[in-house]
DNA sequence: TGATTTCCGTGACAAAGTCACAAAATACCG
DNA sequence: CGGTATTTTGTGACTTTGTCACGGAAATCA
């Protein structure tokens, strides 16, 4: 199981730390819809995205959602990890969005090391950094942007990121990763498809014209 | 200039780089209200807060603002070192809410240092790690709560912070601490009032029943 | 095929943001 | 001191977004 491609300061650890990250590295492999972490609940350890797709998001008290953001093949989560970083007190809950291939480091054994590694710490920096920036980004966007700009956004992306104009995917879920009610998704795609932006199905949702709805989004 | 006192790490690193560290560090005062760093502009270095008290916020194409978090006295800000982590790309404003005293520490000396040293390296971890969950409150309190119960919530925080129930404050600048316009807060303060929640003048609250603000901020 | 579940549509209303304008309080200045 | 400018607050009309309640259509299951 090759880790190092994960680590652009692979060959800057020694060579002990290498192994012993190697040798902790644990294959796991979650089906589509598969909550992988809940809050601030347990602390698996570091997770490394082989393949899929994992959704990062928080939850009200009430059960409604927000996506934070998204992680990729080769991206790592951290959150799944807070117990390495004392001072990360969040609740962030992840799930797969698609079947994904993880490769699990245990905090312990990663903690450990990062204690003693400047490199490794250096590279958790950046990690938590661009999350944190992804975060940021998502304030400006709930607070400065309006709905309807929102979900153009989202749409383009939705449907540049599957390669497809048709989405499958219901105004609940859109509602969620947007943070917003299904009613409020419902009534602007309704609008949308009125403006012959959209073409709309039980459970889909066909960009008819992306290019328009991208300058939604932007303006 | 003493800045071990900001470093609980500060033992643990090797003496040339205490010593680096020492040089290096900058005593600044600003007075109330001045900006200390605006978006991703400068990258002046790691700031010290040795007294008083700093805003960051965000500040949207139109001027809007909303607070993110406060320093206070023994606070670090990173910001304005954002440079010294690459992958950190926020726009975040700082400003003097009163007038302070700063010891800055160049950017190009920190990061030199944190990258080889681990001990520093770590504890840039935390200071962002605390932060970053700074920012995840915020957008859980702007996500899942509703107006009134913020505007409560920050009087009450502002009061016992002033340890006055008296607050020296605009409707505006209210406002653009909770990321609201100027007429909501005006709407939710006379509400407030007609519930002998507080009292209102021309550029003051007075809160003549903290501890019901403090029930309608948690409910 | 009938029953159940999931998803969508919709209307009425509430909460919050936008816009325009004016009145009141204070600051400034001759 | 009085008059003018500026800052702060008040308010109404309207838009956008969120909440609630309910019903109907489409898919799934037995």
């Amino acid at each position: 199981m090759d880790i190092s491609q994960f680590f652009p300061v692979w060959d800057k650890l020694e060579e002990n730390d290498r192994n012993a990250l190697a040798a902790a590295a644990i294959r796991r492999l979650f089906k589509k819809e598969t909550v992988l972490h809940r809050g601030s609940e347990d602390c698996t350890g570091l997770m490394l995205v082989r393949s899929g797709q994992i959704r990062a998001y928080t939850v009200s008290p009430e059960g409604k959602e927000i996506t934070l953001y998204r992680l990729f093949e080769r991206d790592i989560c951290l959150f799944s990890a807070s117990c390495i970083i004392n001072s990360l007190q969040v609740d962030v809950s992840l799930t797969a969005e698609k079947d994904s291939e993880i490769t699990v480091i245990p905090a312990d054994v990663y903690k450990k090391i990062m204690q003693r590694s400047a490199p490794l710490s250096n590279f958790t920096n950046e990690i938590m950094a661009s999350r944190f920036s992804d975060v940021m980004w998502l304030v400006e966007q709930i607070m400065w942007k309006s709905f309807d700009k929102r979900l153009a956004a989202f749409l383009v992306e939705e449907s540049v990121m599957e390669g497809s104009e048709t989405l499958k995917l219901t105004h609940e879920t859109i509602g969620n990763h947007l943070g917003s009610p299904r009613e409020v998704v419902t009534r602007m795609l309704k609008y949308f498809a009125d403006e012959g932006l959209v073409s709309l199905a039980r459970g889909t949702v066909t960009l008819s014209d992306p290019q328009r709805l991208a300058e939604i989004a932007e303006s």
